[in-house]
DNA sequence: ACCCCGGCATTAAAGCGTTGACGACCATTA
DNA sequence: TAATGGTCGTCAACGCTTTAATGCCGGGGT
């Protein structure tokens, strides 16, 4: 019935890795009261004080209503805080708060922690090597996915 | 603040090419009316009828109320039927339906494509080598995962 | 005969993520 | 001025995913 072993497919490995590493990284985080798309939200926000939610959506390569009902969350627990612009009337600036540099503060060693211990477990060349591969993988990718579908 | 660039976390380029394979292979399934999950779960049963729905999760590496909703929604579309099992009463037998293999016959040339065209994008031994990357990356993180914590 | 353990199924709650559809706003251009 | 296009925020609908808790059954040990 099918036409490729699942143990053949570079899909399975992909998406059982990232399963890993997002079990390892919410695990880590869940003892800081963050979720992994929290932490990434909150990192960049960080950085670009003020930023938009459509530019944060961007930066964390999810769709807008995605980062909205996460910032949605974030405000619940008051690490985050938006006010509206003040000439753009239509669009909202998003800060963290204080409360929120602490909760990131507090985060951010459990997550790194996981990565350097992943990092870790590979040569330079290899961790390059793995980079460049997913790198052509994502290229591939988001062309096929645009491209025109062959039987439509 | 942040204690490692963005860049240097194999995290976010795992991530950044598995949501791209998700992509495509959603937006390649949805003519078929299935999703990734929904196939997933299709190939497995089909390939083993009369599974259970636990020993299905398994197999698809998701937990059991997963499972659960992917079913109930391959249920109500009429591509699977539960029966409860003979003698064990507590365990429901799925099975593919007749439509359920109609429509997963037609869905895995277009799951295929994605595959044949993603691993025709690397030389055997890059293939070999990145499936080999990409479960250290597994061993590592299922043991970080389940590592006691060092600030608990 | 009894009880306890382990696997199965399910529910509830919470969060993430997508598409699709709107309405609102700004700036450029006709 | 008026139309146009691009960006932004948001709602609704749908689906996936996890953890935690509960109930149910069958088998094995005492």
């Amino acid at each position: 019935m099918t036409e490729l072993p699942v143990s053949e497919r570079l899909g399975s490995h992909l998406k059982r890795a990232e399963q890993a590493l997002s079990a390892a990284k919410n695990a880590a985080l869940k003892q800081a009261g963050l979720t992994v798309s929290q932490y990434a939200a909150l990192m960049h926000l960080s950085a670009n004080p003020g930023i938009s939610a459509a530019a944060l959506a961007r930066a964390c390569a999810v769709t807008p209503p995605t980062m909205n009902t996460v910032l949605k969350n974030l405000q619940e627990h008051g690490l985050v805080e938006r006010t509206p612009h003040e000439w753009h009337r239509n669009v909202l600036e998003t800060r963290i708060t204080e409360k929120g540099s602490r909760v990131l503060a507090a985060a951010d060693p459990r997550a790194v922690r996981v990565e350097r211990g992943l990092a870790a477990e590979f040569t330079p060349e290899e961790r390059e090597t793995l980079v460049a591969l997913l790198g052509r993988c994502v290229t591939f990718l988001d062309a096929f996915r645009t491209a025109p579908d062959p039987e439509s």
